[in-house]
DNA sequence: CGGGATCCCTTAGGATACTG
DNA sequence: CAGTATCCTAAGGGATCCCG
């Protein structure tokens, strides 16, 4: 199934050889948020076939990198052990290609999962540790979120719960991720809708997440 | 050029749009050794069709990762400043593909440059900086290496020059790296060869060198 | 309805030959 | 030496269908 491989007996190839494939990467990115079902992962990736997401499960199924939940009632997959130690490489690539990402493109979507792993990846914990506990729920594009920050730890759910902020970001919200402009700035440029809550923790969420550019 | 792209505004997705497409990343691995020129990329990728290689040098160098060397009097390719931020995140990738590396089928090669980022990996600088300085000649497979580490620096050519220690090993050298078993052993069953040198200085490099398995 | 399998078409990738 | 050009195969893309 697995078919061409690279021929080389090196780390990097290897590595290629079981995570290399088209879409294998973003898969993982998802069930990193998580366990998912089939139709969680086709919705999260709109674009992949349905053959090709089916062809990779099995795929990473065999390289031990996902499985099926086992005692689990309906039918999700989830990283394993191995699987699960490709985080910080994927949050270290995350960060790498968060910094040519250009205006989002017309056809280009935000989705729940993929947020939440950027919001991971911009995540400062020795930052937060110094801040008070904050609730934010955030919506980028389509997304929305429950960010929650408590010291230096940090959950995003697509739950509902009772927050300090609510804020909508539009397509430049990774301006101030980027630190490119103060919370001011980006209310009164339209950037960013503060929705309840007070504006100072704005500045407070630019100051937990941060991602270079 | 770059054709298909994953639609996703994410920076795992916009990283995997740029480095994501097949061969890329070996060719950013084998230019984290240094720069080089066209052939010399086709040889230590033996697998890569010349016009695939072609197209990726094209699209990496159009992505800003890679550019044709200003002011060398050939033809050289070599990485960029943002190209050079994926070397922690390759070695990261090779050192978690190492893991699952079976024993080397009959196909699998291993290039020289292949085999300087992996001992790039493997490398323990920490370590390196307690023991005397030390040069080893080293032949993997058929890739000849020049091993010099000097405190905590390590640098890997294909040069010639004076060696503490010549060795060659043959395949089953990557349990050598994981510490599977002492140098004694290795020896005796064969699996490492010393040419020159006294035998104490391969555990040394055993020290030097390891990942985990 | 979830979890795929099947079909068809397009295009990227593999192999080889050839050229400025 | 540094690529194009060509041809072919197989993987990916898209829609639909099927089965438990």
């Amino acid at each position: 199934m697995a078919g061409r491989d690279y021929g080389q007996y090196s780390g990097i190839a290897q590595a290629l050889d079981l995570v290399g494939e088209r879409w294998a990467m973003l898969i993982v990115r998802d069930l990193l948020v998580g366990p998912r079902r089939y139709s969680e992962l086709a919705a999260g990736l709109p674009r992949i076939p349905t053959n090709v997401l089916a062809t990779r499960l099995k795929e990473l199924q065999a390289a031990g990198i996902i499985r099926r939940a086992p005692r689990s009632r309906v039918l999700v997959y989830e990283l394993t052990d191995y699987g699960r130690e490709l985080e910080p490489i994927l949050l270290a690539l995350g960060a790498w290609g968060f910094k040519t990402l250009d205006d989002p493109r017309e056809e280009q979507i935000i989705t729940p999962d993929s947020m939440t792993i950027d919001l991971r990846t911009a995540f400062r914990p020795h930052v937060a540790a110094a801040l008070p506990a904050t609730a934010y729920a955030a919506r980028f594009d389509t997304a929305e979120l429950l960010i929650a920050v408590d010291g230096p730890r940090l959950e995003v759910t697509r739950g509902d719960g009772p927050v300090d902020l609510a804020f909508a970001a539009g397509p430049d919200f990774r301006r101030l991720l980027r630190g490119e402009f103060a919370p001011e700035e980006a209310v009164a440029s339209g950037v960013v809708h503060v929705l309840r809550g007070r504006l100072e923790l704005l500045e407070r969420f630019a100051r937990t997440f941060r991602l270079a550019a």
